[in-house]
RNA sequence: GCGCCCAUCGUCUAGCCUGGCCUAGGACACCGCCCUUUCACGGCGGCGACAGGGGUUCGAAUCCCCUUGGGCGUACCA
């Protein structure tokens, strides 16, 4: 085990979506490939909008995607006696002060500030204010920023950057409630927990530079960053609801596999030469933040449903068989015990595009009886097509249920009835799937077996005799 | 407004660091042809980009500057 250590920070206030997964992802690869620690922390300081709701929606979804931890998860709003602890060492060293602006005094100084033109900081009013006995006046902690020079920081994806001290204020780190503020628990937490790096979103670049100043003046060494950038929606917009699903266990419902979001989220802003497809244990070998791209990248479905494509058509049968229970279960379809849902599967890999997808086009392998589409039937199952159904009823009769066998017995139909395939091959697709768009005729056979073959074909054959 | 970041086909990207191999490669989508027992799959081909302007250089997608465009931040949210 190296000493890498990098985590993943969510905050429960949501379920999982797109660019967490991401973030998440690309903090479990570099893990794996260094065989370093991936640390699971939930970030719940705002205890109003937390929920246990969320972080076990985070937590499922994870587990989806296959991202295991190694530690953790840790949940912040246990940690807070650390925090106070942080906070008053500060504090005790002067790097702290307490502060009794109201909140609508700093509202009204920020929009001051703003009607100038200038940027709204905190003007500094508490900052060296004499100590001053607790009399019950409520007070927030500020940390006391440098004011002077510059603070950089090489990022491992942009490279550097650098802040002009001057545009740092000295931010809440302790709300009037006694709680601790996200960008001092991260720094903590982050320094406490060891991380040698710190993988996070774009959006959190500029709050890098004071998050810096906090760990030089709680003694922390600095871990190295990377900020992987944002995802955006087709308009170049932040991705949100508007853009369509953004919660990754809404793709899992809509019928994807999680390989497939996996491999679409990793090629989102990272690549390797003109390859595009890659399992989990090929990523974990081949991913590095040096080919990790600096620019935004917009969401596109249409390749995320290509690569789902893909992985159901190269997927094994077997496991997607189990897969296909939970989506048929969801359009209240039990299959049947005596079909096999590999060789359902098989039928309809190269047919269906999402797991979804493939219920609804296997749905017809479960209902008895099969319902016809009237057009379908119209055309396919006449009085013109009794003839078909009775030889072909005979010769499946006789028939030995693997492919050559079932090809061998239709093939005999052919001959017997004088007709060329086509006219064949549609009623009988017809009468075994009750429509005219369906797997090959043998594998829809072999799926259904004999009994059902028959049975579905004496049906049609009944159907034709009736008119 | 101010600050930070970013900029190659519609989209994801290769190439950029270490200028010439780039008449810019791959993938998705789209279009056409072929294959074909339906629907699909597949095969082949096509369309399509270095944001703009200045430099530097014998030579720039690659280096520098400006402009434009976009994203993010600017909370007692994270």
């Amino acid at each position: 085990m190296s000493q890498t250590r990098v985590r993943f920070a969510p905050s429960p206030t949501g379920y999982l979506h797109i660019g967490g997964a991401r973030t998440a992802l690309f903090n479990y690869l570099l893990a794996r490939k260094e065989q370093g620690t991936f640390i699971l922390r939930i970030e719940d300081t705002d205890v109003q909008r937390s929920t246990q709701q969320s972080v076990d929606a985070i937590l499922d979804a994870m587990a989806w995607l296959g991202l295991s931890c190694d530690e953790g998860p840790f949940y912040q709003s246990e940690r807070f006696d650390l925090y106070q602890r942080k906070i008053q060492q500060l504090l005790d060293t002067g790097k702290a002060y307490k502060c009794y602006c109201t909140p609508e005094e700093l509202d009204a100084k920020r929009e001051a500030a703003r009607q100038r033109g200038d940027k709204p900081c905190y003007d500094g009013t508490c900052r060296d204010l004499p100590p001053r006995a607790d009399d019950g006046t409520p007070y927030v902690v500020r940390f006391k920023s440098q004011q002077q020079g510059r603070t950089s920081f090489v990022d491992r994806i942009k490279g550097r950057i650098t802040f002009d001290n001057s545009e740092l204020d000295d931010m809440i780190i302790q709300r009037s409630d006694g709680t601790p503020t996200y960008n001092f628990v991260v720094v903590v937490d982050d320094a406490e927990m060891g991380l040698t790096l710190v993988l996070r979103g774009d959006d959190h670049v500029n709050n890098t530079p004071r998050q810096i100043q906090i760990y030089t003046a709680l003694g922390y060494p600095v871990p190295e960053f990377a900020h992987v950038p944002m995802i955006l929606g087709a308009d170049k917009k932040r991705l949100s609801k508007r853009h369509g699903a953004t919660s990754v266990m809404a793709y899992r419902d809509m019928g994807y596999l999680p390989e497939a979001l996996v491999n679409y989220l990793v090629r989102l802003g990272w690549s390797y030469g003109d390859e595009e497809i890659f399992s989990m244990d090929e990523l974990v070998e081949k991913f590095s933040l040096d080919n990790v791209g600096r620019s935004a990248g917009v969401f596109n479905p249409e390749k995320l449903l290509w690569l789902n494509e893909h992985y159901i058509k190269t997927g094994d049968a077997r496991r997607l068989g189990e897969l296909l229970r939970f989506y048929l279960a969801r359009i209240d379809i039990v299959p049947a015990e005596d079909i096999d849902l590999a060789l359902v599967v098989k039928s309809l890999q190269d047919r269906s595009r999402t797991m979804v997808e493939m219920a609804q086009k296997a749905a017809f392998y479960f209902t008895e009886p099969v319902v016809h589409d009237a057009k379908a039937r119209a055309k396919f199952i006449t009085a013109e097509q009794e003839e078909i159904f009775a030889v072909l009823h005979e010769e499946l009769s006789g028939a030995t249920f693997d492919s050559d066998g079932v090809e061998a017995a239709f093939k005999r139909v052919l001959e017997r009835t004088g007709l060329k395939f086509g006219k064949v091959g549609q009623p009988t697709r017809v009468a075994l799937s009750g429509g005219t768009s369906a797997p090959g005729i043998y594998e829809i056979m072999l799926a259904l077996g004999r009994e059902r073959c028959l049975q579905r074909i004496k049906a049609a054959r009944e159907l034709c005799a009736n008119g």
